[in-house]
DNA sequence: TTAAGTGCAAAATCTTTGCAAATGT
DNA sequence: ACATTTGCAAAGATTTTGCACTTAA
């Protein structure tokens, strides 16, 4: 799927400043999330720490990114499926935090119904798998 | 099953102090996960923080704690079941983290196996389960 | 006795807030 | 023109580091 960060932020009624555009290119290069200090460190030069910040906060809000945290508590991003809303993210697929290279990746495997003790009303479910991906695992073969 | 702080240090050849030792009982008061800023403000006249964040990191490395990170970033932390080691930790059990009083439940339920992708080998599992704990939906109720 | 652990001070990060200047509609 | 967004400065919070003092083995 093409991702055209005008219109994303037209349909979400957000302002298109250069500073929002770049975010979302720049989250949109890749299918693999992409962590709050790496965004950081490629647009440092354009765009100020709190306005990153800022951004990151309002996409979250209205369902266009998807923020997963990793391991270590670092935020990382990336773009939300369209069934994604202001109300309700549907993050109903497994994550893959590859723990050599740190990538976390959206996996197109759907997270099984699971049943909640009695009492327990489950709204949403996070899955992440920890382990080498596909990239990693291939360095380790040619060396 | 009955926690013993003291033969937990011996276990781990790690020595004993009052500090250690609280940490640990604190912990192993309830089956829900407690964050670290609560351990903070429970022990915070007994312990330094710095102490207490040495204590956990050890703990963590060692396999005594299990920590969880919760939606937010924070650090949550429940004492590991014995079959975890320093070399590997056992979380295939699903976490529930309630978004109203936001604690985290080690639940009795077990992730089911799935497939990955060719080439992504994964090693562990951690699944978090979103929504209303048994408490607050009775809490609900009453009002 | 002596190696390890603790507390305090301080540095390094990370995150939020306030406000004037710049920008998009 | 006007409401929003941005960048900078600064406050607040979290996490790490260094070192002298204390404690467990």
């Amino acid at each position: 799927m093409k991702i055209n960060p005008v219109n994303i932020l037209k349909e979400h009624s957000l302002k298109h400043t250069k500073q929002r555009v770049r975010v979302l290119e720049e989250i949109a290069l890749d299918t693999v999330a992409i962590s709050q200090p790496e965004l950081e460190k490629k647009l440092g030069k354009e765009i100020d720490r709190v306005t990153l910040y800022r951004i990151l906060n309002i996409y979250e809000d209205k369902g266009i990114l998807h923020r997963i945290m990793d391991m270590n508590g670092t935020a990382n991003y990336a773009i939300c499926s369209s069934s994604c809303s202001e109300e309700h993210h549907h993050d109903e697929h497994v994550h893959f935090n590859c723990t050599s290279c740190s990538k976390i990746y959206c996996l197109d495997v759907t997270v099984p119904k699971m049943v909640m003790p009695h009492g327990f009303k489950a709204v949403s479910m996070n899955t992440t798998a920890y382990g080498i991906c596909e990239k990693c695992n291939l360095l380790v073969k040619e060396n």
